[in-house]
RNA sequence: GGGGGCGUAGCUCAAUUGGUUAGAGCGCUGCCCUGUCACGGCAGAGGUUACGGGUUCGAGCCCCGCCGCUCCCGCCA
């Protein structure tokens, strides 16, 4: 007989009825004259009792050589524990099933490691998680991640919908254009020597989806890129992408609320404000060093630059002359900073080329510092009226060009959070999430060792349009409409209004880019054909579907919202990929491998 | 490509910093146990210290190499 309940169904109400389990041995506790068995299934777990008065012998027998993880079907009377027996820590903990049948489904072997106490199965070794993953995944809080992953999923096609989009689906054989991310490249067989590539994100298509009148267009896309994994970086992940035509920036900026805020209420039952804070790049920058900035703390940078412009202190002063800025931060609380902690700090500064870091520690009244003797009256006072410095605070200072001043600092800054967090120090409650719009971003950056500009973003984002003549004269100046969501810290998308003139587009590969124009035929050509037979003004925005269910989850890696993730050399230890290609597929997709052999 | 951390029993960890026969908890096996839910009690099995070299009278520990996992930098238009 099938199962007519599930494990997390029985309450007192259904006591006296004759119910079937069926489900996973979660726990066993053998009393000799008594055997308990929880029965655990997707939905939770049931506690079964097993008792020789009333069993056949070969039955008891049969219960008391059950392990954990066999599958079973359980027969039998719901009925009330005995008092003082119930286990509140459950939902089922009321009532308990009387057994009086049992069959095995499938036995299950000593298992690699345990699955049913959360506090070491927590703890066990990633590398055996992956491997046994149909194992890890049963675990609840595994569980849990699956269906919030699920839930929000279905969110947001709800909404979507609602909002009048199309979900369509756009090829994952695409063309190779090797800009941006490396890609991984797919051998065609039925063309020799010619590759596809698995697309980075469906940019092209949906922008081509535009011209194509569909309007609205949404996809929850599997995106690849063949570069360095990350905690929250895979070689294959999720968007949830987007696209509309006849729209502003605006209009995406109050689209992405309200889908942010339903997904906040379905995951979380949390209401989310908007419309959400916009922070200019240049500001998120200037207050944070970052343009992702977590802003649920202060400790925010303060401009010293005129303060020091004149300054006895070399090291500042020298930086402001040549066209640099001098910021600090206080981290309130941290004097009694550790040198292995000032050594870290220090390290990050000298990975933005930075020779030191200057700070002063302020500690029993004294500003302890080897910088501070350079210091006049009133830099001093101008540091503690800015910095509101008070005793136990730790000061720290860059002086730099003003990103790179900027981005140490804001490195620091994160770092400093972390530490106060750990001393307790610094709180943030989990269910405080702060979401930001970052906008007003440069268009292009310039690269110094290839002497030319780049896109910041991507070449289709278009300029904000009263920056459009500047494109030739002062590209520095040149203003994107392009957006980047952030929440907490983290970068949850990103995205812009498109160029939708051929002509502007021309202007921006050849003239700006300096792509030559064969290239651009090669690579870009059927877009800017698409684009000369009407398109719409566009934009679009992608979110990164891990990341944002990681936060959801409260975990810091995507792989634990990921069904079947790769480790961080892109492997998967459970099915071993990738593994090598036989000598016949490789004459069929006309390759040769020169890589050396393994083993 | 570079830097950091880790790898000891099935799992999580220890091993007095180079010194006898590598230990503990959980799990596993056997026996006992009728109200447990981290059940309890008694007994037992279980080790190529990731792998390969080296130094040493002696290596889990030191050195070199290599593999794997992980975090970060570079990279991620």
């Amino acid at each position: 007989m099938k199962r007519t309940h599930h494990c997390n169904e029985l309450r007192p109400a259904h006591i006296g009825r004759a119910v079937t389990l069926e489900g996973w041995v979660h726990s066993r506790r053998d009393l000799g004259g008594l055997i308990f068995i929880d029965v655990r299934d997707r939905e939770g777990r049931t506690q079964t009792v097993f008792d020789p008065s009333d069993l056949p012998p070969p039955l008891f027998e049969q219960a008391a050589g059950l392990r954990s993880e066999c599958v079973v079907r359980i027969s039998g009377k719901v009925r009330a524990r005995p008092d003082g027996t119930n286990n509140p820590r459950i939902s089922t903990g009321e009532v308990e099933v009387l057994a009086s049948g049992l069959e095995v489904l499938n036995p299950a072997e000593v298992l690699p490691f345990p699955v049913d106490e959360p506090e070491v199965a927590a703890k066990v070794n990633e590398e055996l998680r992956l491997k046994y993953r149909y194992l890890d995944l049963r675990r609840p809080e595994m569980t849990r991640n699956l269906r919030l992953r699920s839930k929000v999923a279905t969110a947001t096609r709800l909404f979507m919908d609602e909002q009048g989009f199309l979900e369509v689906e756009t090829p994952t054989l695409f063309k190779s254009t090797p800009e941006g991310a490396r890609e991984f490249l797919v051998p065609s067989r039925t063309n020799p020597g010619q590759f596809y590539a698995l697309p980075q994100s469906p940019q092209q298509f949906k922008q081509i989806l535009m011209v194509a009148g569909v309007e609205r267009y949404f996809q929850l896309a599997r995106c690849y890129r063949d570069e360095d994994l990350r905690a929250d970086r895979q070689p294959e992940f999720t968007q949830i992408d987007l696209e509309l035509s006849f729209i502003e920036r605006e209009d995406i900026y109050a689209l992405i609320e309200g889908l942010l805020q339903r997904i906040w209420k379905t995951a979380l039952n949390l209401d989310v404000p908007t419309p959400f804070r916009r922070l200019r790049f240049e500001e998120a920058i200037n207050r944070y060093g970052s343009d992702k900035p977590d802003t649920r703390f202060g400790m925010e940078l303060v401009d010293f630059t005129e303060e020091f412009r004149a300054s006895q202190f070399k090291i500042f002063s020298s930086a402001v002359a040549s066209q640099g800025v001098v910021k600090a931060l206080n981290a309130k609380g941290l004097a009694d900073v550790t040198q292995g902690q000032m050594d870290t700090m220090t390290e990050y500064a000298k990975a933005f080329g930075a020779k030191g870091l200057a700070y002063i520690k302020v500690e029993g009244g004294e500003w302890k510092s080897p910088i501070v003797r350079f210091f006049s009256d009133a830099e001093k006072a101008a540091l503690t009226s800015k910095l509101g410095i008070a005793e136990g605070d730790l000061i720290l200072f860059a002086a730099d060009q003003w990103l790179t001043a900027c981005e140490i600092l804001g490195k620091i800054r994160l770092y400093c959070a972390e530490v106060l967090k750990a001393q307790g120090k610094l709180v943030i409650p989990p269910d405080r999430f702060d979401f930001l719009w970052v906008v007003d971003f440069p268009l292009l950056s310039f690269d110094k060792e290839q002497n030319r500009w780049y896109s910041s973003h991507h070449p289709f984002t278009a300029p904000v349009p009263e920056d459009i003549p500047l494109l030739k004269s002062d590209p520095k100046k040149v203003r994107g409409q392009h957006y980047d969501i952030v929440v907490n810290g983290v970068e949850l998308g990103g995205g812009s209004i498109r160029i939708h003139q051929a002509e502007v587009q021309k202007t921006v590969f050849e003239d700006v880019l300096q792509i030559p124009p064969e290239e651009i035929k090669l690579r870009f050509g059927y877009l800017l054909e698409a684009f000369k037979y009407g398109a719409p003004p566009h934009g679009g925005i992608a979110l990164g579907f891990d990341r944002l269910i990681a936060i959801l989850c409260g975990t810091p890696s995507i792989r634990d919202v990921i069904a079947f993730p790769k480790t961080a050399k892109g492997t998967c230890l459970m099915t071993e990929s990738p593994s090598p290609a036989s000598a016949r597929q490789l004459r069929d997709l006309h390759l040769e491998v020169k890589a050396a052999k393994k083993e």
